[in-house]
RNA sequence: GGCCGCGUAGCCGAGUGGCUCAGGCAGCGGACUGCAAAUCCGCGUACGUGGGUUCGAUUCCCACCGCGGCCUCCA
């Protein structure tokens, strides 16, 4: 398949190291805070790539790392007046527990950053030994200038960086670009031994070791946020490639970024939408839906009324599903079915295109209708099961209903109403009929009629 | 200020140098229905502005306007 390559700007075939295999990083949420909205997407497209390469008989080895020491994290230890560790706990299990509901496969190694000190450490003593590391005190730096790649990623000159000097000019540094690999600890702050004394690890330096650690150098693929381009990723490649004298990560995939009210969503703005809630009110699939109905590089706004839309488009995948699960002729798909698996395939190899795969899901719900309304059984279930495969290789799941769960005494109540409906029906006492139809739609249940008996599922 | 990207019908969102230029939501008409719902059939001549290249541009180039992102922590 071809992906756009961050480091070419261009979208390039998608070749594993290992044929068959595809090794991949994923930059994995700080665990300093709640997770929003926009966390979702970092985390649903890796996932969604790796789904369709899963479909397509490719082997992911995903990592995805948690970094659970930081600035952020240790200041809202010190506010709430907990260990750094117990807020890296408490919010790492709510990402886990986002993560899971949103039916984002686990990553096959998620590596905390606290465990993989040693590591780092190492990665920081060879960068002294080659000449890109330097101290002062008891922090480490790192040397944007031993390394003449600076910038390739983000597409940044070094000059242009430095008279941009937004960056403190500390006098520490021998430069203001660098940044610091390894930090001298402060009373009251996390930190681990070390050559150069207490102290605890740089933002960037977790990434590039734990990389390293699990998937080794010229691993295939590294993903993330377009936030992370600079100077996160900018200065992994520097640390990493410094050290390694190797290239990194081949392939760079960043998606765009969630806006809501035309601004990026992020705590510093306040324009903040609760993952949890979101979950709670929408379900998975509706947010899947949603993000998954624009290019993975493009930004997109929030709103209710596109979440609205995500709804009414997904219900018509779920509603064609209800209408052909009780089929169940022998597939006989027709030309059209399949070119519009060969269509969706299509669009799936093409960066990602979501949106066109999403339309191909579309013809053939079109088609699957209309060929069980013409009696042709064969054909909607030819539909009905492409549906389902691909929709699924999407990360839906069209047979779960919305939230409010449907135990069996309920469904067997709401099937008693609608058989007492029928022989009212069968009266023709409409008024009553109509009543229970009302009454039911009031408490969420839709009731359709259909020649063969009513259905009925939760809104 | 520098760098990057975007601007497509009421809304969202694909796509292409010309051939009937996806799909969804909303809307309208018809079929079906006791009425609905669901579904099917039909219906929308859109490409920010001004130049240029071209036989022909929404698609390529330039300028401008507007919007966003990054340049500091950030998914």
């Amino acid at each position: 398949m071809r992906l756009h390559n961050t480091l070419t700007r261009q979208v390039e075939e998608l070749v594993p190291r290992r044929p068959g295999t595809l090794s991949a990083y994923v930059c994995g949420p700080t665990v300093q805070g709640a997770p929003h909205f926009g966390h979702a997407l970092a985390a649903l497209v890796p996932d969604v790539l790796r789904r369709w390469l899963e479909h397509q008989g490719t082997e992911v080895f995903l990592v995805r790392n948690v970094t659970d020491v930081d600035d952020k994290i240790i200041a809202q230890a010190q506010q709430e007046g907990v260990f750094a560790a117990e807020v890296a706990e408490r919010c790492g299990r709510l990402f886990d527990d986002v993560f899971r509901r949103l039916r984002i496969a686990p990553p096959r190694v998620e590596p905390r950053a606290t465990a993989h000190i040693d590591p780092m450490i190492e990665l920081v003593e060879q960068l002294e030994r080659v000449g890109s590391a330097y101290r002062t005190g008891g922090d480490v730096w790192f040397r944007v200038r031993s390394f003449p790649e600076y910038g390739r990623l983000s597409g940044r000159d070094l000059d242009e960086l430095r008279s941009g000097a937004r960056v403190d000019a500390d006098d520490r540094k021998e430069d203001p670009l660098d940044f610091a690999l390894w930090k001298a600890a402060k009373p009251g702050e996390p930190s681990w031994r070390s050559p150069w004394g207490r102290g605890r690890p740089g933002w960037h330096l977790e990434c590039s070791a734990m990389s390293a650690t699990y998937l080794g150098t010229g691993f295939d693929l590294h993903a993330g946020g377009a936030d992370l381009i600079f100077p996160h990723h900018e200065n992994e490649i520097a640390q990493s490639e410094a050290a390694t004298g190797e290239r990194f990560a081949r392939h760079w995939l960043h998606n765009g970024h969630l806006t809501m009210g035309g601004e990026k969503m992020s705590k510093s703005v306040g324009n903040v939408v609760s993952l949890t809630e979101a979950l709670d009110l929408h379900g998975p699939d509706v947010i899947r839906f949603f993000f998954l109905s624009a290019h993975y590089r493009s930004p997109m706004e929030l709103s209710d009324e596109r979440l609205d839309e995500a709804r009414a488009g997904l219900e018509r995948l779920r509603a064609f599903h209800r209408a052909t699960a009780p089929l169940d002729a022998a597939p006989t798909p027709t030309s059209e079915v399949l070119a519009q698996r060969e269509a969706f395939a299509a669009a799936m190899d093409d960066d990602l295109a979501t949106p066109r795969a999403h339309a191909a899901l579309f013809e053939l719900v079109r088609a699957g209708h209309a060929a069980r309304e013409a009696g042709e059984d064969g054909v909607a279930v030819a539909a009905r099961d492409a549906v389902t495969e691909l929709a699924g290789a999407l990360g839906y799941d069209l047979a779960a209903e919305e939230s409010g769960g449907s135990g069996a005494l309920v469904g067997g109540l709401i099937e008693l109403l609608l058989s007492l409906r029928a022989e009212a029906r069968a009266a023709r006492d409409f008024a009553t009929a109509d009543r229970v139809r009302d009454r039911l739609a009031a408490l969420g249940v839709t009731v359709e009629d259909h020649p063969d008996g009513a259905r009925w599922h939760l809104r």
